[in-house]
DNA sequence: CTGAAAGCGCTTACAG
DNA sequence: CTGAAAGCGCTTACAG
């Protein structure tokens, strides 16, 4: 069958065609005679032909595929999104082409680069954010550009996102419902627009409410960091009643504290997370949180991108998702609660 | 600055030199006049040149794309795996095309194909099988392929794994030691290698030893089905006072079904994982396991394969890793056991 | 519908 | 060291 790579002139030759009339046959949309494909699809078929992508689209400007920028993969969040985006664009004809990237806005920019060179169709940067020259350069190359679960609204890019700030808002609200009175937030990351827009929601809340938080602390979306926030948190002599957990992530860690400290949680103390992982519903854990719907979050990305692929024409959206608390037994239910 | 896109046609015009001396400009180890290297670079910054690496791939053969086959996401072996194989990968200035597999041979013979056309310079697959078939065409194709975390030599494919019918052994004889009677088996997949050498490596030590297996059952890596299986152990009359399981990542749902049975993993009945995923040393898992050195595996693998991209020969090798116990506190430790 | 020809953006012998 | 030219494997007007 197959011997060694297997060009459409080979093909044409076998067929008796000329390579342009194979070319048509493995061209959606083209124009050739039933006899001409049988002829062309049988010598292919023969020969082990298969076009070849690269070659496609140094021709036709469409590479077919589109670069990634993630991190955090440790933050099962991630990975799960990643395998989603994949399936849904492979069944589109797209395949990814992945980047880890280091957190800081220059090693992003670096990658963004490298991302170009290989022509991709689109860029999507999942949890990491970059400069607007960067994001000029992509624009300028055509290239669409759309932040996953990250917002910036200074780059001129498009983002989807869930609602964080009103998620922190449901969060605070179930928080007061329940009755907690002393509630301290170990925050997402507050470089981040994620963890900046949680932290605000549920501020605006509290606020209202005419509650001061028991303290906040920046987790920076780290376990570790997260951890001994929160074993500091519940070692003084007055202890909050509630935690708030900028992401699962970090408030597995939180939960983890607590419980080395002698503590239950949804008994002696609540914790609430963010994103709700799979994770967050195994035994162990059992954690109450705001999920981000990340079906619908990687379902409007690909259909974002891939539209402004299809029309050429890249002007920035902002699509946020609205999530749901998902009660669990890491945090008090108020009585009556429903949600 | 940067304009669309530049090519080195326009950089040449721009630096007063023929494109060929562009491309040689950026082309390692071409050689180029100090004082031509310093016009094109001056002109390629002002324009905003960087070469087409698909272009480059066309007409050199080396894409710097490796098809990286990659299922089962939500066990957190592979999302660190990938993550490791990615900045390995990029370090070296190579860059993974992410392929999701259907766990079926035919799926991911499928998804092997569409590889292809991209022209990869090397397959890595994860976690899956590939047919003979597909294997005879990466071959034919000069494309090196290996397998990551799992074996197969039927088809005369490179792999890289862990020693896994050791790392078996090494559990049996720890349970052993540790005056275990009843020790379950609840395996990784039985239509995988690793599944299978677990089990057999496993299953000596206990024939060595006089001792039958309490039960054993295929878990397929699957966490509801490791669960079910681990509550029906658990709740007959006389239950297995250890149980073995293929994996971390059911080993966590046994956890939490024994939990759920009101037993306490560790004192009530012993429980030891497969791989040390970080999850694993989680304050509420706190798994005995035996650990999957992924980063020596990874490190294996990218040299195994630049290598054979390098040399363009692609004669298959087995590189297999041993593992260490991790003790911790699911499984009872016996007295003075040191390792 | 179909073939000959140009061209996508590069690299790489080949002369000089 | 350097430029002109061929060619990588395709797609896509352009004639017919």
């Amino acid at each position: 069958m197959s011997q060694g790579k297997v060009t459409s002139a080979e093909v044409a030759a076998r067929a008796g065609v000329s390579q342009s009339a194979v070319s048509r046959v493995f061209t959606p949309g083209a124009s050739a005679s039933a006899k001409t494909v049988a002829k062309v699809r049988k010598a292919a078929e023969e020969l082990g032909y298969r076009p070849n992508v690269l070659a496609r689209a140094m021709v036709s400007g469409r590479s077919r595929i589109i670069g990634l920028v993630v991190a955090y993969l440790e933050n099962q969040f991630y990975p799960i999104a990643l395998e989603l985006l994949s399936n849904a664009l492979q069944a589109r004809g797209y395949h990814i082409l992945i980047f880890t990237a280091p957190n800081s806005t220059d090693g992003v920019d670096g990658v963004l680069q490298d991302l170009m060179d290989y022509q991709v169709d689109a860029i999507i940067a999942a949890s990491v954010s970059m400069s607007s020259d960067l994001s000029a350069r992509a624009q300028a190359q055509g290239i669409p550009v759309v932040l996953f679960n990250r917002s910036q609204n200074d780059v001129g890019v498009s983002n989807v996102t869930s609602a964080n700030r009103l998620g922190g808002r449901k969060v605070a609200e179930f928080l007061l419902a329940g009755g907690h009175e002393r509630i301290a937030h170990i925050a997402g990351w507050q470089g981040s627009s994620t963890g900046r827009d949680r932290q605000a929601g549920f501020m605006e809340v509290l606020e209202q409410a005419g509650q001061k938080p028991f303290a906040i602390v920046d987790g920076m979306y780290k376990r570790d960091v997260a951890k001994s926030c929160a074993t500091r948190l519940v070692a003084g002599e007055t202890r909050p009643d509630a935690i708030f957990v900028g992401n699962d992530h970090m408030a597995f860690a939180v939960i983890d504290a607590v419980r080395e400290a002698g503590l239950t949680p949804g008994r002696d103390i609540s914790i609430v997370g963010f994103d709700d992982v799979p994770l967050a519903s195994w035994g162990a854990y059992d954690l109450t949180t705001l999920r981000q719907p990340v079906n619908r979050m990687v379902e409007s990305t690909v259909n974002l991108i891939l539209g402004q692929i299809e029309s050429g024409l890249a002007d920035p959206q902002e699509i946020e998702i609205e999530g749901q608390l998902i009660l669990r037994g890491s945090a008090r239910i108020p009585e009556g609660w429903t949600s």
